[in-house]
DNA sequence: TTTTGCACTCGCCGGGGGAGAGTGCTAAAT
DNA sequence: ATTTAGCACTCTCCCCCGGCGAGTGCAAAA
């Protein structure tokens, strides 16, 4: 078995190939591989060509006689040696900048980057939300409502707000409870939130009766503000999930219904999510490679956001495997940056 | 031309033959229903008054040679008069009370709705937000965060909350929105948000220069905390989109497509349930009755929610027109008068 | 090393034909 | 007068077949 080596004109065909199926979706054959590489070769030697490269698991047929299709060792190597990645279109880098600028809160400004991303990239676009535990408490608020309800508002990290409604054990009037979101802001301030959390469980249980009204208010109240649900779960956006439809190879009713259901139950898409924030630059996750099947013949670009060099999500795109990659990855990473730095402008 | 009677016979015939339908989903030939009316009558017999019922306009031959199929008409006559709608069992009814009993806020408890209407029905469940326009304003609260911006919360109707960051032209001071919000709440608390919007802008025309620096501040702030979004438009939630891809008829990829897009865009369902928002108890709509192309197969039960006789909103659900109606209408009656009495609970 | 020539393999597509389901009509039975 | 039986007919669905086109692999020539 001799060993193969990629020369610098099996890659060159092995690239044309790749791009021409990505844009055909259509098994490529030896004729139209010559006719497109510009290298003025007889199908024949092509075939040669195309022989070993399937050898090296880079191609694959589909039937005898149909012609070539890469493998997912085939789009990695594309992805990873063969793709040069074009500088982003001046307008295009305009309309993101022009889509994302108007936002309210971070909730909305995240739908706005999905909703952007799916529908510059014509396929599904996804967002992660800022993964707790980054959360620092800016400002409390307590106000009472009727029936021993009060309304919780949370101020985090100057932008996001949290609101809850606790009940409480008994009435408080509306002035302790400024004592006691006084005292909170004043002792908590600036602090992030599982340690507030942490550190309020501690204080009560070394007071307990030991202590005077306004700190029992507070704590009492605040314990039941923070219980749990405290910057919930990691969650994520998704939007233009209808693109997929667009796709031929996801049509099959039946496999759309099982990647939707999966959209559902978040499980797997967040898990995959949470793989990518850790890396940095963008990501691609190939087919199976994400080791969830589900996910057979898409791929997924991500590309974490970060401010101020801390990383806060993740953002990317769920597409076919043949998708347009080149087109796809700087649009992925451009719009990391912009959220990035949108959400660095608005502290 | 005779003019046709629906005797008992043929009625019975009929309504026999809209259920066997609506689970089957094939067309119904006479043999078939020769055996499931139990009228001991043979399939000639049942031929001619097919033949008859087709002549009316309630039933359809998809072709020469397959059963007969309801008409939009004939679905219409089948749940107007025909329809025997079942008590709900006690076990389901419970369930129903049990998947609703814990919620937060309105949005989630509204989200909980849909899901569960979706996954007892195993349609898609569908909720619209209580409309605009009866929301009262119960108490409203600046915080002031960084680089002019305000955090606005309002607290409407006791149990909704509505945040917004604005941007003012100069700093104010926390004392300075303190003092504006009391003024605000002592006087326009309770009072419906559209109203106190006209008024604050009459307020505004009226004064101009000569008023004193609380107002200034409060009117100031307060003119664009209302501005354009207060009570947002009415939107709606929906859930278990997935179900429909479960039923033949939308197996097509294209139509479903369109489906899925329609529900996206919103505009077509929001007319809809505006539609129905007017009418009083469970309202049908059946295929292109609708008015909207998109809906064609379709089918629409949609009942109003209401607190106090007050009408909030509307839910219910979408599915293909041969949907089990006696099974679904008694579940969205139900569910609506649920959420009715979930959110009088909650004042 | 590349090309030409050739036999071979598949998938796709359209036509043909049988089976099954259901109809409408007519004539007989009740 | 109504219901039933009989029958010819129609239409869909499905399977099978065969031709066509695309593409391959191999061997021999350039």
């Amino acid at each position: 078995m001799a060993d193969y080596q990629l020369n610098e004109r099996s890659l060159h065909l092995f690239k044309t190939l790749v791009q021409h199926y990505i844009t055909d979706g259509q098994p490529v054959g030896s004729r139209t591989l010559a006719r497109d590489s510009n290298l003025d070769l007889s199908p024949a030697t092509i075939r040669n060509v195309m022989a070993d490269l399937e050898d090296m698991g880079l191609l694959h047929s589909p039937h005898t006689s149909a012609g070539r299709v890469p493998t997912v060792k085939g789009y990695r190597l594309f992805v990873d040696s063969l793709l040069r990645v074009d500088q982003l279109a001046e307008v295009e880098v305009e309309r993101i900048a022009r889509e994302l600028d108007s936002g309210q809160d971070v909730k909305m400004l995240m739908e706005r980057v999905s909703s952007t991303l799916s529908s510059i990239t014509r396929l599904a676009g996804v967002v992660m939300l800022p993964k707790p535990g980054q959360h620092a408490l800016r400002h409390i608020e307590f106000l009472a409502l009727s029936d021993n309800r009060v309304l919780v508002i949370m101020v985090v990290n100057d932008q996001e707000i949290q609101n809850r409604i606790i009940r409480t054990a008994r009435v408080y009037s509306a002035a302790e409870l400024q004592r006691a979101s006084n005292y909170l802001n004043e002792l908590y301030g600036g602090k992030d939130l599982q340690s507030v959390r942490r550190t309020l469980l501690r204080e009560l249980e070394r007071m307990k009766n030991d202590v005077n009204d306004v700190m029992q208010t507070a704590i009492d109240v605040a314990q039941q503000a923070f219980q749990e649900n405290v910057g919930a779960k990691p969650d994520y956006i998704l939007s233009g999930q209808t693109n997929l439809m667009n796709v031929a190879e996801l049509c099959d009713v039946e496999k759309l219904k099982k990647l939707f259901e999966s959209f559902n139950q978040k499980r797997d898409i967040l898990h995959l999510l949470e793989q990518a924030i850790h890396a940095s630059g963008v990501q691609i996750f190939i087919g199976e490679e994400s080791g969830y099947e589900v996910l057979d013949n898409c791929s997924v670009v991500t590309s974490p956001y970060e401010v101020d060099g801390q990383i806060l999500g993740v953002l990317g795109v769920i597409g076919p495997t043949r998708m347009d990659y080149e087109r796809v990855i700087p649009i992925v990473d451009i719009t990391a940056k912009m959220l990035g730095s949108a959400l660095n402008s608005r502290n």
